[in-house]
DNA sequence: ACTGCATTCGAACGAACGTTCGAATTAGCC
DNA sequence: GGCTAATTCGAACGTTCGTTCGAATGCAGT
């Protein structure tokens, strides 16, 4: 089994044409992938991975059942483009809004408000994420494994450095996946004609999270 | 479609032999549906409802495929059996429990520790009732979600009771689902060999879950 | 041994599944 | 217009799906 990021398309994309001004931003390829992707996202989220056919997929992005597998190989690869796409933007988008914040609780808040801001935006993919993170095996899901570690080793990160900085005590793993659990939930209940925005969102549960962390009993300074 | 709950089995049980001081609890018949049921359970809980098939539950089950037809008359009956004898079992356990409390703030931790012992006591029933809820259709997914909506509102009603007594201030709804949130995503991460057990995981998720409740902005009692 | 019902099974049904292939169509470039 | 490669498609492949049916087996009461 090949390494799953790699590109299996031997035949190379069209050149850009020679002088134009980059009317479109990515090849005729890529567009025509990110809206078959778009409707898969849709499809799956409703379905399920497993309870979607091809044939589901073939319909809701008006293209051919054949037709879809000059754009990907499988059906479990088209899972993984959608997860690792997302999953990748999301640590990325992270990543820019941490740089420059120096205050560890703002720092915790950022996380929420990113992690709840494009969970919201786009309910669809982020449920697929969640909901869908044992459909993929070996290569694949490995892949998709490791942004997942990367994204709960900053999250633990933050957090240890709110503790010592605050001298608190608790358990950083519990409070790490607790969190996590508190923010993936939203798919099972979120409506938005009933419930407020991920900003108010976000504050909600920050406040929550961030009291239950910090009242706790703190460590006495004669501790090391 | 008829109720899914009534009985479709038209012939009668086996009647019990006259004088035996019950030997078995339930019938032969009510056994072995049973043992069904676990072996499902388990195929349920490690491939998924649609990624199950009839014949992974007949060799799980050591049943010929045919013959599980003779206790349940599809694959979605069968799921829909699981879900509602895990479900009413946690219910009637939480309102055995919670009898005879009367600490508003008790009566919270009471709920988080039943959630969390029979989660870890259970876990695979526990991930098949949380992961594959949108699974049934009609008839079934409604009388699943009618108790799911009375454990919802159980729920509610302890924590407007804290909220009451104490005069708190924070949104019933978010707090809930957020602590439903914390609970159910345990099924993504526990591991029994680095986690504690369940009385312990309470006693870290109601701390934090309930001092960050607790530790909010009281009303001024000016207010009414 | 015989009867009657509960239980189990092998074999098959039609439908739907993911995927493939060769031909048809389209779109950019001389 | 004609050439070439990119793109799309209809039709079919072999497999697996959930479910059914009639026959076999087990077992209790007579």
């Amino acid at each position: 089994m090949g390494n799953p990021s790699t590109a299996t398309r031997i035949s190379g994309r069209r050149h850009r044409s020679s002088g134009v001004p980059l009317p479109t931003p990515a090849t005729r390829y890529d567009q025509r992938l990110a809206e078959i992707l778009a409707h898969a996202t849709d499809v799956f989220c409703k379905k399920g991975y497993e309870g979607a056919s091809m044939r589901d997929l073939s319909r809701a992005s008006g293209m051919s059942l054949a037709g879809l597998y000059y754009y990907f190989e499988s059906k479990e690869r088209l899972l993984f483009l959608i997860q690792k796409h997302t999953f990748s933007t999301i640590v990325e988008r992270l990543k820019a809004r941490l740089a420059g914040v120096g205050d560890s609780e703002q720092r915790v808040r950022i996380f929420i408000l990113n992690h709840l801001e494009y969970f919201l935006a786009n309910q669809a993919a982020m449920k697929v994420l969640s909901h869908e993170a044992e459909a993929l095996k070996n290569g694949f899901a490995a892949e998709v494994a490791a942004i997942k570690r990367e994204y709960y080793r900053i999250c633990v990160g933050l957090l240890d450095d709110l503790k010592r900085e605050r001298g608190l005590q608790f358990s950083t793993r519990i409070a790490v996946l607790s969190l996590f659990g508190m923010m993936n939930w939203i798919y099972t209940w979120h409506n938005p004609r009933v419930d407020a925005d991920a900003a108010s969102m976000a504050d909600e549960m920050g406040d929550l999270f961030l009291r239950g962390v910090m009242a706790g009993t703190k460590k006495r300074k004669d501790e090391h």
